[in-house]
DNA sequence: CAGGGGCCTGCAAGCGCTTGCAAACTCGGG
DNA sequence: CCCGAGTTTGCAAGCGCTTGCAGGCCCCTG
């Protein structure tokens, strides 16, 4: 393979000119960087980043790591994240660790030791304070995404915000009577995305004078399939009906939409449904939603980590959570409230 | 950072023994082995992976190619595919094709260019013939997935035979009027495996003695909207309607179950349905299908890929598609044929 | 007891690139 | 015309690891 030594043999100058030329570093005259760039071009040069690395001690590459890969906010946001590496000359190595104890353990025991990458990426993770100290460790830049990391910068959205603006929009369409499909109360110990996105729940309804009925409430972990499990038991449930329902994500909210077709339930007319997400399927069950953009929240991890890896000093990005922007999304799942039951509720009230 | 040297110094050896221990290549005296281990990890060393790369010539990194990375196929394969390369100590690099044309170029023409990944395994892809030019230039093992690309080892699911087997089951079940939705005729050209699976199943109605009816066939994309219009179409046209479909896809399968329910017809009693792929949501949709394990087919490139990596000539791997196995799943989207219909189709015939 | 053949281990030369340092050269002002 | 400052280039020393080679040792055989 054509390595520098060809390069500067066929441009007539040293190797150490022709990494000047090419990496921009250090003054050449113009004549022998174009003849430089000429002679590289020519030969297909491509410099070769293993001993550039070692060289240098910059990878130009950053891991990202995350707990699944077969969901749709992960790959979002991996797509987001990568489409600005490459605009930046990075590669991307992946880390997953949706296997088991042992390959989790040894990913931050081994493969990330390795010095192979220059930045990480986590992508909505729950990290063992362990994990976040050998994090530390590697001496390199970490942003956070998804969700706030004790003592590393991230981005996220506001995941209270977010379920509060649905369910104010249920409200602002007069409904009363609002249910809630969320987080798995088992987990919400180690993972607390689900808590605060019902907390949001409360805080709007709260904020119109509504007392959270606990009865309105069904945990299902984050499918179409625990979607429509939890929305099934909510609507045929002893209870008042709910008109509408807020599930703190799309598949869920999809789930939650078929579980009332299948109960013969219309939506809107009968039930109005609300995620959060604006994942890809949502514009095609019609659902209105709060599009979270992780394309976005991966794109801005990018450029913070950029920034970082230009300082000297890496560690000076303040380790805080920053929030990102969302926006609510109107579709046809969500309508004004039936009249009876608007009656119903102006004669609880 | 700790380097070979400190573990050396440690240990009382030279570093070159420290690399025979830690690597396992060469003989080191059991005694000196378990020093030498017990100083590595009493430091945390672990070996630095561009330095190695660099001495050695081989990254222990393999780099993954799709087109997309936001669907459930490449996701599934990645995953598949990570974690047996984690099993044998490599790291994956991911590349992903989705971007505008000058990104998917620089991916060729840069960033595989670099030498960071000593084999590379291409995900469904149908390369110009200029990209498998370039991947063979890198010298490098090749694999792909997915679909069989000219001149590569691959490693697929027979897309005829995987519709054949669906049609098959439909055609048992007693169904003579069976549709299809499949590949986009516009796209044929440059990616052949909707073309096969439609030729698979006409070719099982051809085996049943039926003449395939191309009102009965209706394109589409890979997505629940795309089949869920090609099923509105297959079953409100002017012609007989179908007793059953045979999507393509599971998500497109999953769009005709929809229509169906929309038009008012009952899966299965007045429509089978079934698609291909054993998709995440199948088992929620109740969807009968043909399971093509894409986890599998990404840890069998894998093994290939080391296999190709342990030999001195990379090449010898022969360059022809491996089928791999597929499973016809029977769920509740599939069911007889209803009597009147049957009636009706022995008139005819 | 001498000689031969394994075993272990260390030395040192790279792997392909980057970069501090210094030499060589250019140019303008005095 | 000379000198100094600035520009351009090359030299060579690494970056941290691996590995061919050779030397030292031990043990077995004749």
């Amino acid at each position: 393979m054509t390595g520098i030594d060809d390069v500067a043999k066929l441009a007539g100058v040293s190797t150490a000119t022709v990494s000047r030329a090419l990496s921009g570093r250090g003054h050449v005259a113009p004549a022998t960087r174009e003849k430089v760039a000429h002679a590289a071009s020519q030969l297909g040069y491509v410099v070769n980043a293993e001993a550039s690395s070692l060289a240098t001690g910059r990878t130009r590459n950053v891991g990202v790591v995350v707990p699944f890969l077969n969901r749709w906010f992960y790959t979002s946001v991996i797509e987001g994240a990568q489409r600005r590496l490459m605009q930046y000359g990075y590669d991307l190595t992946l880390y997953n660790l949706s296997g088991n104890e042992h390959e989790r353990a040894s990913v931050f025991e081994h493969f990330l030791l390795r010095k192979r990458v220059d930045a990480v990426l986590a992508v909505s993770l729950e990290l063992t304070a362990d994990e976040v100290d050998s994090l530390h460790a590697l001496g390199r830049p970490l942003v956070g995404v998804g969700g706030p990391i004790p003592g590393v910068p991230t981005f996220s959205i506001d995941d209270v915000a977010v379920t509060k603006l649905a369910t104010e929009h249920l409200l602002s369409l007069g409904h009363r009577v609002i249910g809630h499909i969320g987080g798995d109360v088992e987990r919400e110990l180690s993972f607390h995305l689900p808590t605060h996105r019902r907390a949001g729940y409360e805080l709007a309804l709260r904020d119109a004078g509504i007392e959270p009925d606990p009865e309105l409430y069904f945990p299902a972990v984050f499918t179409m399939e625990s979607g429509y499990q939890a929305a099934k038991q909510l609507l045929g449930g002893p209870r008042h009906r709910p008109t509408a329902i807020v599930a703190a994500s799309d598949e869920m909210a999809i789930g939650a939409i078929i579980a009332a077709r299948d109960m013969g339930l219309e939506v809107p007319r009968d039930l109005s449904v609300i995620g959060i997400d604006n994942h890809d399927l949502a514009p095609f069950f019609n659902l209105s939603t709060v599009d979270q953009h992780p394309e976005l929240q991966g794109e801005r991890a990018v450029e913070l980590l950029m920034k970082a890896l230009q300082q000297s000093n890496g560690d000076d990005v303040p380790a805080v959570d920053q929030p990102l922007p969302f926006d609510l999304i109107v579709r046809g799942s969500t309508a004004r409230v039936p009249l009876t039951a608007a009656a119903v509720d102006s004669a609880h009230g």
